[in-house]
DNA sequence: ATGGCCAATTTTATTGGA
């Protein structure tokens, strides 16, 4: 089973290039984890998604996030958000048990700067998710996958001189993301890739991409029964390499367990 | 692959992204 998660920077300007690369690879993604949908539920393309043998689960927010879980099978239920009126107005969180697997897609706030009420909310956001984690039920194998906004180590960026103390490799910004690993949840790209560099994101500026001047943001995270079936991980930076059409600035993400 | 962001809305500017 192949799960991926892609941060798409609106589903509707990037159906042609997704569809493209589901394709493209010849129909290999199980599970697609999708963030930053920018539609609301109603106006998702479900239609599109079903032709390629999709059945889609939506928690969706016009123009900004929206977080959708997109699989080959029905899921057997599925939870949109956190339940905290504070944090529920912007669309972040959403699971589905998928063949006994719970599976989330989560967007975790950019954050703006340090000290900002955007930064307080990121790091309000990541208490909340590991809240929400400790209250659900510790029987399934899980798999947390999406854009956590947060690059774990100094090898998940491409200058870590340049970047030091900038979004994303702040030392408060690490800890909440490692303090939802220290809850029982393995990253898989560097569980099985200990000192390669590999980036999920690179800025529309400057050519970023072309210089592989980028940074790992977008992870799949898996619970230690998962981590005994993970086969490989993947990142695939055919979609961000595009000219045509615009691609995202994210790639996705894929990882592979025997299951 | 080779100059220069992209997307949505508040739309010919502004806001958010990272």
């Amino acid at each position: 089973m192949k799960i991926a998660t892609y941060n798409v920077n609106s589903i509707k300007s990037r159906l042609g290039l997704l569809i493209q690369w589901l394709e493209k690879r010849g129909g290999d993604i199980d599970v697609l984890c999708l963030q930053e949908l920018k539609v609301t539920d109603e106006a998702f393309p479900y239609g599109e998604f079903e032709r390629l043998g999709y059945n889609c689960t939506v928690s969706g927010q016009r123009a900004y996030n929206g977080v959708a879980i997109c699989s080959k099978t029905r899921p057997q239920w599925v939870i949109k958000n956190f339940g905290v009126a504070e944090l529920d107005g912007q669309k972040r969180l959403i699971a589905a048990n998928i063949n006994g697997i719970v599976l989330y897609s989560v967007y975790a706030p950019h954050g703006d700067e340090r000290g900002s009420e955007k930064f307080n909310y990121k790091l309000r956001w990541y208490e909340a998710l590991r809240g929400f984690l400790s209250q659900q039920s510790q029987d399934l194998p899980t798999l947390l996958a999406g854009d956590f906004n947060v690059a774990l180590n100094d090898l998940d960026v491409y200058d870590p001189v340049a970047l030091e103390d900038t979004i994303g490799t702040m030392k408060e910004e690490r800890e909440a993301l490692k303090k939802v690993l220290q809850m029982g949840f393995i990253d898989s790209f560097r569980h099985l890739h200990p000192e390669q560099r590999g980036f999920s994101w690179w800025a529309y500026t400057g050519g970023a991409v072309w210089k592989d001047q980028g940074m790992r943001i977008d992870y799949i995270l898996c619970s230690a029964p998962l981590v005994k079936c993970l086969k490989s991980v993947e990142i695939d930076q055919w979609p961000r390499r595009r000219r045509t059409p615009i691609p995202s600035d994210h790639t996705p993400v894929i990882a592979e367990f025997a299951i």
